[in-house]
DNA sequence: GATGAATGAGGTTTCATTCAT
DNA sequence: TATGAATGAAACCTCATTCAT
């Protein structure tokens, strides 16, 4: 246990200082040294636990997809209504945890790379699907079939673009904002 | 003007080279050399014509941001009430000149690497103050004042997540299809 | 002596996990994890044993060159006549224990980095020297003075040549055959 | 042509300074930094040229093969009785322009890196090919059928074994010498 | 005695860019 | 205008080796 603990807080401290690397100075021009610079570690250590820099980058981009499942899991925990579950989804997305401009980074950082590595991408079509279904299950319950499919694409490609945006902002964001502002949406929505 | 114009043509086909060659590798893999090769020239030759690998790429998304106006001056030229212009910033965001995979890759990537790049940074800048400013003035006519900054981010946001959704795609867009969804969410959001 | 037996008992199965590994990857190729997998050890403990990359291989050679020796000794003990000797020298060389492929393959590689490695290169001086007294010997008693050496490089010289081309053999070695090909040549050689 | 001329006038050179560096630090430690400072080039020209380290050194043996070829041509040209054409495939082997330390060291070098590169796998086998047809052509005129394979054995051992000797010398090469012992070696074979 | 963890050192290779032609 | 030739710079990665446990 021991020994699996040590892997664990370093993975971790890895995982942190990849963020923030990346961030700064975008995923094709950091480079290893200076990620492991940041985390006070030298750069072969960072093949030592993750194999390569794209080994890395699954690795970064699999926490933030756990850490979005989780904020998924808490936020449904207490949501009865379809409304409420399609706010829950909102929240989860922006959650306090999440919606933060150095992670937005590395996520849009993940959309463009994704169609460029087999690995990266398998990542992407799992969590976009599994917001797709989620968004469908509520949508259905509220509006007509017909209308189902825009309502989806409504909300889902307001959230990217949201994402989007939150990357290339100066100053800190406003998850709070964003939540309401994203209930709005879900409002305007579903009339 | 004979020099002039074998300077354009041959920007014209660089240009071209570029955005299959960035679509099919990314534009933190691809190489002067596949780019040059894709074109049927030099990678010295691209250097002679946009100084650096930097300046073309500035120089491509300048080209796609020109195709990307007149596009909007052409729609905007037959729009007379505030939704038709509000469809017709949608019209010219999915025109078929421009709604095409490669295209929304290269878009894509053009977010992703503006952060990065001063040069990049304004040209993008600039764009998103422009399509802004498009909706806004639409939207302040046709909505209370408190809900036009939400209705502006639900439709800019809904069409930057399109567009990121595009450049994933496997097959080809169906940029007639685009439009019609986007005026369903145009009319969507302004009730 | 317990400790002692460890000891010896470990050196034996790394040098034999060396010998394996560097047939099938080549000694420059090979990695200390690679022969430690081989081993069924970790890289750490082949350095606890022998103290380097150099040293293993020091050690491996040395224990080949130990067998070399002891089949020698063997030979020699029935051997009565000169010829005898000259075929007892050639039945060590290719004796059942060393003349396999695996061991030949790192002969050969042996032959290679001694000119650049101290430590081999004294081995290598040494068994060269051990072998060319043993044919000279023979061979002043069967020929005439000016006919000695030329015998005595054409055996020797045919003898490397053999082990030469086991190594790159790609099925297994047949020891008896290569001896009575050896005696043969031999044979040749005295007249 | 003057463009044909400075690739291979180049090539030419980097060969050159390659036989002299692997000579000096040995295939797998010799660096291509350092061959390229032999050659008062860079690098990155070498990949250029011959687009890796393994390229450098198949082109390297293609080289060392041709010269050989060139020379068996050359000594064929007066050779008429099996016998003399028998001394011509030695003659040519220790060929002035061929047997020198560096060159005999750099073959040592090929032998030991054959069975793990296909490249030079393919090249060995051809060239060990050629010299055995040689060999049988003319000790089947020579000998009755079944002293055939045991005498084709004993000159070509010889003669690898004899190289293998020469990479390990300290002192220049006598390739007179040499020639002259392996003509008396083929005249002991020959009976 | 044995090994995970960690790293310094260093090599190959890639690539944008320059320059002479 | 166009491009082979050439290279400096730098990144990724590998690996032998060390050390604390």
């Amino acid at each position: 246990m021991g020994r699996k603990r040590i892997r664990d807080i370093r993975n971790e401290e890895l995982i942190e200082a990849t963020v923030i690397a990346v961030h700064r100075r975008g995923y094709s021009v950091v480079t290893m040294a200076e990620i492991a610079r940041e985390a006070g570690a030298s750069a072969a250590s960072i093949n030592y636990y993750f194999g390569s820099k794209e080994g890395l980058m699954e690795a970064t981009m699999r926490h933030l997809l756990n850490k979005l499942k989780q904020a998924m899991i808490r936020e449904y925990a207490t949501a009865t209504t379809p409304r409420e579950r399609l706010y829950a989804v909102m929240n989860a997305n922006f959650d306090d945890t999440l919606f933060e401009v150095a992670q937005c980074s590395l996520w849009m950082q993940f959309w463009a790379s994704a169609p460029y590595s087999q690995r990266l991408s398998r990542l992407h079509r799992i969590n976009r699907h599994r917001v797709r279904s989620h968004f469908l299950a509520e949508l259905r319950r509220l509006l007509p079939a017909e209308g189902v499919e825009t309502a989806r694409q409504a909300l889902q490609c307001y959230m990217d673009g949201v994402w989007l945006q939150a990357a290339q902002s100066d100053g800190p964001l406003d998850p709070t904002k964003a939540r309401l502002a994203a209930h709005r949406v879900v409002d305007l929505v579903i009339s």
